[in-house]
DNA sequence: TTAATTTAAGACTAAAGAGTCTGAAATCAA
DNA sequence: TTGATTTCAGACTCTTTAGTCTTAAATTAA
């Protein structure tokens, strides 16, 4: 299991910060996202259709085709992606499994948990896309070529 | 998907707390567990064997037999329970999946999530088993006899 | 000692997640 | 128009997690 995210998830959330690294229009195709990033070339083929069908990337086909984001980067946050791919039921249910915790009825880390929760939240929508995906090249991109 | 810990994690967390709430010795049947907690009675079975191995449980066989905690419960806790069925990997690793990312090389959300995964580590020690499991009797086991 | 009760162990099945493969459809450039 | 390039779609396999079933071994009480 992955930390938080499903693994689709995980790959999802680096492609689309990718794409948010490009010029504004620029197509990237499948090939290059997954010899950048080290992920499935059909996997991800599947994850990024995924993303486009609901709105948030957009594609092209044939040569000079690929991928673009399907929105203003500004108007994106992390969060439209874990929304798109896993849900959110992260933002509900609890963290021990018990299927009836709730505020009058919580299990012994409920409120804790509560203020995780809530800052997880906000580690995904606090920034938009653009913002993120600038902060990310100072990280785990520097070793990338664009 | 569970949302942090595995389903058999949960499961592990939610008896375990059940068993802390017993007189210190009392042996608790894996029969009584799986009908007060609604958990698979031979999947629960494994589970408690398992933290029996690893010195958590202690377990007798034969009627008046079952499952105790092995050890007194101010010296467990939550992360030890966490720790033995889904392993440490929560407290290292990247939250969206970046296999170089590091301090030096951080991803977007490193540091907000570092603050994150010290909460959860925080969530999981601050109390013994023996607090835990009297909060809890407030909350998601009120509705339970014992 | 015997029968009942309980955990122990391992093989098995079911479901979900991850990843692969093939061929069709669209698009572009020569 | 043709060939190359790309996404699209669906069926498929592999792996992991979840859950089931059966039998053996230990223990207790009658």
């Amino acid at each position: 299991m992955s930390i938080l995210f499903s693994r689709q998830c995980e790959y999802a959330l680096q492609a689309v910060c990718y794409l948010a690294l490009k010029k504004e229009g620029e197509m990237t195709s499948i090939k290059e996202l997954t010899e950048k990033l080290e992920i499935p070339y059909h996997f991800l083929g599947k994850i990024l259709q995924n993303l486009s069908r609901k709105g948030l990337l957009r594609s092209l086909k044939g040569p000079t085709g690929g991928f673009a984001l399907g929105m203003p980067p500004k108007e994106i946050t992390l969060f439209h992606v874990v929304e798109a791919i896993d849900g959110v039921k992260f933002t509900s249910g609890c963290v021990m499994g018990f299927p009836e915790c709730t505020g009058k009825n919580p299990c012994a880390v409920h409120e804790h948990w509560a203020g995780l929760r809530d800052g997880i939240y906000r580690m995904l929508v606090h920034r938009n896309i653009a913002e993120v995906a600038k902060d990310m090249r100072k990280g785990v991109y520097t070793s990338l070529r664009h």
